[in-house]
DNA sequence: CGCATCTCAGGACAACTGATATGA
DNA sequence: CTCATATCAGTTCTCCTGAGATGC
């Protein structure tokens, strides 16, 4: 039986790694069966959460690259999930909007997420569970990614 | 000021896969000052512990795919850190040995993830801390990876 | 024969860079 | 002119798959 090196697990990157490497394959398997990456989540959200934005917004909203904006708008949109519109008040920009199929889509991939949830948080109580997310948290807020506020 | 959108913020997915991004930024500032990557860490790492290894099981051990040990031992005996020889009991097996030069670099890596671990964890005391890498300890263990042990 | 080992080719994702065109 | 926006082309890294050659 092969054992891991026991000083990666006093690593806390290795542990994050690792324990992402557990949650994308949990997410990947939902959201592949749902046609649907996790830049498509997170450009839904985003525009569910906060309206219409042009993609240099959404970029900023969901922390992704502007290129892979482009990319991901361009999916969405073939896939009827939001539209692309000019804004008429500034030319550079693309007004996006989801809809009502992008909302319904966004919902499917919701329960994708709280399925994982269920599956990765597994061997935890509920007090371990809202601790972990409570020092995650912490962690992305200092390192400049604030999530709930 | 663009916020993230809320629902994320409850996603533990979500949260794992941004701590890891943090993670993997300052892992590779690091790493690649030192002309080296995850992998060969990995690599070096089960070898000090565990001796000599066939590639197989430094694969098994270090949870690498057999196509991406092939790679990084290539690399890591280019660069002098590593040495390949024929096993003559079963000749399809390399042992793989590590070298002075392999011994020092591990090292410097492992001053390397010492840092990061300080900048990543920062914002957490000692007890939040170890609470954090215990949960996560628990979460890998139960998903197959068995850490320390 | 089945099975393990090593190797190579290449795909999927997420994150990122640089360049370009256009318009505010 | 400077800055922002949108787009395209291409890189890196980790994880993963499939296929082939060789040897147990």
């Amino acid at each position: 039986m092969e054992s891991t090196p026991s000083r990666l697990a006093t690593k806390a990157s290795w542990l994050i790694s690792q324990t992402a490497v557990h949650s994308r394959r949990f997410v990947a398997e939902g959201f592949t069966a749902a046609e649907a990456r996790g830049y498509h989540y997170r450009v839904l959200a985003a525009l569910e959460e906060f309206g219409p934005a042009s993609q240099a917004d959404l970029g900023r909203r969901s922390r992704m690259d502007r290129s892979d904006v482009v990319a991901a708008v361009t999916e969405l949109e073939s896939q009827g999930f939001l539209a692309r519109s000019a804004d008429p008040a500034d030319r550079r920009r693309n007004i996006v909007t989801i809809t009502r199929a992008g909302t319904q889509q966004l919902r499917r991939l919701d329960r994708v997420l709280d399925t994982v949830q269920d599956e990765l948080l597994a061997p935890l109580s509920a007090a371990e569970r809202q601790t972990l997310v409570a020092l995650l948290g912490k962690l992305i807020e200092h390192h400049g990614g604030v999530p709930t506020s």
